[in-house]
RNA sequence: CGGGGUGUAGCUUAGCCUGGUAGAGCGCCUGGUUUGGGACCAGGAGGUCGAGAGUUCGAAUCUCUCCGCCCCGACCA
């Protein structure tokens, strides 16, 4: 059983300077973390507990749906990344891994990355490994380190370089597999998070530099969170931001008829939408079409949209393209003919058209009809301008950002809007990876076909910090039971009475032959010190033995998450204790 | 990488504007008094003031460069 004074738990009445939001405050004060630098951290002793009570518990829940482990190296030579299908993406976030000396070795480009992901080497291992339909599918998965080089690591755990990932990736013969494969995983993921004690929401997400077909995120609703979730209680519609649409274009709605000839007209000095919606010009945004150039691959490309509406930068990669960045001044007006503030797309306006790599509309713009854009002629506007005459459109599409209030794109009634902490990712990959790599399997038919794969993550150090995020008071971090480090706290306020030791020794047998993890806090300090640091370190019960309770023949019981203290005769301590805790680990 | 901020003892910080002996609280060590919600008294250890250069008789303080860290933006588990 451990004791306090012989574990080691630096606590901390101070928050410490770096530390922003209550969870990666209290991981500090806790002493379950310490920094290293900006997104490194040592997980202490009584981190690494409730680490693994979670890891463990992610390990469980995978393996009953049906995964393998296996354990991947971290370092990966660079051959593979550069073969793989992300690399121009991928490589600005990576580390790499080059030898630290610089005589023996001529210098050349780096040899090994740290991985961040393994999408790279678990394809080639499948594919060396699986070329028939009778060893599919597989879902293998680990639980290891990830290095990321975040531009801006955050908030402790929450956005680290070096953080820990369950990352898993399935293996089907075919499309239908590969959703059941899908749908078995985001089963797995529920079972999880419920018994972690997390609430966490599956939402529609963007595949972003993954690529493939669809997914969900896993959302922690929290205040903190970096994702914004769109969604609406009646139809149960929930998607990340970057994912979301609305109901705002009518499936049915048909394209105005032109109102007039289209007219160019003189608004020297105006550039935004905003100056060209106010006097003398007073031409809603609403009206206005919105024209942005955006650089794919090297090539120049339009998005239109309504003036009053905002670009969602991810809904882009839907285009196709590898890298994308919004074009500079420089590079627009020599294909456009204009600055930015006087741009459009009206056929025959454009300088040189055969630059673009397309011009992309949002739906939304149908519902001006007729309207009034940038002449690509500094100083001026046209007027008039029907979507459907004039504008030169490649294809239409969803770009723009949904807003809060606009209507459930299933139900209609207005979509609302909460931050979240995205702990969870599953993916439909596709062939996309098992195409590059060659990962092909054999069917019965003897013809072969590319594996389809599914990818999924659960960042187990980021969960960590959302689970005190989530689960936290005033005075600490309140554990719920399924990832407490330790679950009973054995809280002897008089250490040198024999009587009192020897109880507690007692009771924190008792209950841990009933199941729980026990600290027997012996130190000898003050009452009022070791409640404090009871509750901050947030063990969800505490049983508590002091010289004045034993004169009175009682202890105290009190669930971290509760405010009563119960007190209980000496010779029922024992079997409450036993009945406390069968409860606790019966209800998770 | 752009914008903003910040760096003084293990932690939280004062001092910087207006250059002149680095100060406090917590924590730590010693002794004593205390002991049911972060005690008190006395004594003590602990600081290249992020690094380098410059200005100056003299720099924590002024100037420049670099570095670290934090916050806002884009990326992600």
């Amino acid at each position: 059983m451990n004791t306090w004074s012989r574990f080691f738990i630096p606590t901390l009445k101070e928050s410490p300077a770096d530390a922003e939001i209550a969870s990666h405050k209290l991981l500090v004060r806790a002493g379950l973390v310490r920094k290293l630098g900006g997104g490194l951290y040592t997980y202490m002793p009584l981190g690494l507990r409730a680490f693994r009570k979670i890891s463990d518990i992610c390990r469980q829940e995978l393996d009953s749906a049906g995964a393998i482990e296996l354990w991947m190296p971290h370092v990966h030579p660079v051959e593979l990344w550069e073969q793989g299908p992300r690399w121009a993406a991928a490589r600005e976030i990576m580390f790499r891994a080059d030898h630290a000396g610089d005589g023996k070795r001529a210098p050349k480009d780096p040899e090994f990355v740290l991985g961040p992901t393994h999408e790279e080497i678990i394809t080639p291992l499948v594919k060396q490994e699986i070329s028939s339909y009778r060893d599919l599918p597989k879902n293998f998965y680990q639980i290891g380190t990830k290095f990321r080089n975040e531009i801006r690591p955050r908030y402790g755990l929450m956005r680290a370089r070096e953080f820990v990932m369950m990352d898993a990736y399935s293996f089907d013969a075919d499309d239908e597999g590969a959703v059941k494969s899908y749908f078995n995983m985001k089963s797995a993921y529920e079972s999880f998070f419920k018994r972690i004690g997390v609430t966490a929401i599956a939402v529609e997400a963007d595949t972003g530099v993954m690529g493939g077909s669809f997914s969900h995120e896993f959302m922690v609703p929290a205040e903190v969170g970096d994702d914004d979730v769109i969604y609406n209680e009646t139809s149960g519609y929930a998607a990340n931001r970057e994912k979301a649409t609305s109901g705002l274009v009518p499936a049915d709605l048909a394209d105005a008829a032109p109102a007039g000839d289209v007219e160019e007209f003189a608004t020297p000095g105006v550039v935004t939408i905003n100056a060209l919606s106010k006097e003398p010009y007073s031409v809603p945004g609403d009206t206005q079409f919105k024209t942005l150039v955006y650089i794919g691959d090297d090539k120049p490309f339009l998005v239109i949209l309504r003036g009053n509406d905002e670009l969602e930068e991810a809904k882009l990669g839907s285009l196709g393209f590898g890298l994308l960045r919004p074009a500079t001044p420089d590079e627009i007006e020599p294909v456009l003919g204009a600055k930015p503030g006087s741009l459009g797309a009206v056929k025959g306006t454009i300088k040189n058209p055969a630059a673009l790599a397309g011009i992309f509309a949002d739906h939304a713009i149908r519902l001006i009809g007729n309207g009034v854009t940038g002449a690509n002629k500094d100083g001026f506007h046209l007027r008039n301008v029907n979507v459907a005459r004039d504008l030169a459109i490649t294809r239409f599409g969803d770009f723009r950002r949904v807003r809060a209030g606009e209507p459930c794109p299933q139900c209609g009634q207005p979509l609302q809007s909460k931050r979240g902490i995205e702990v969870g990712h599953i993916f439909k990959l596709g062939t996309k990876y098992s195409e590059k790599f060659g990962a092909v399997y054999t069917d019965d038919k003897k013809e072969n076909h590319p594996m389809v794969m599914g990818c999924y993550g659960i960042g187990i150090s980021r969960t960590l910090q959302a689970v005190i995020e989530q689960s936290h008071d005033e005075n600490g971090i309140v554990w719920p039971w399924a990832v407490a480090p330790f679950q009973v706290l054995v809280c002897l306020l008089d250490p040198g009475l024999p009587e009192a030791a020897e109880l507690a020794q007692k009771l924190g047998k008792a209950a841990e032959s009933a199941g729980a993890d026990v600290l027997i806090d012996d130190r000898d300090e003050r009452p009022g010190f070791k409640f404090k640091d009871a509750d901050l370190i947030g063990i969800p019960l505490r049983i508590t033995i002091g010289g004045k309770g034993l004169k009175e023949g009682i202890v105290e019981l009190k669930w971290r998450a509760k405010k009563d203290v119960v007190k209980i005769a000496l010779a029922d301590a024992e079997s409450a204790l036993v009945a406390a805790v069968q409860e606790a680990a019966s209800q998770g």
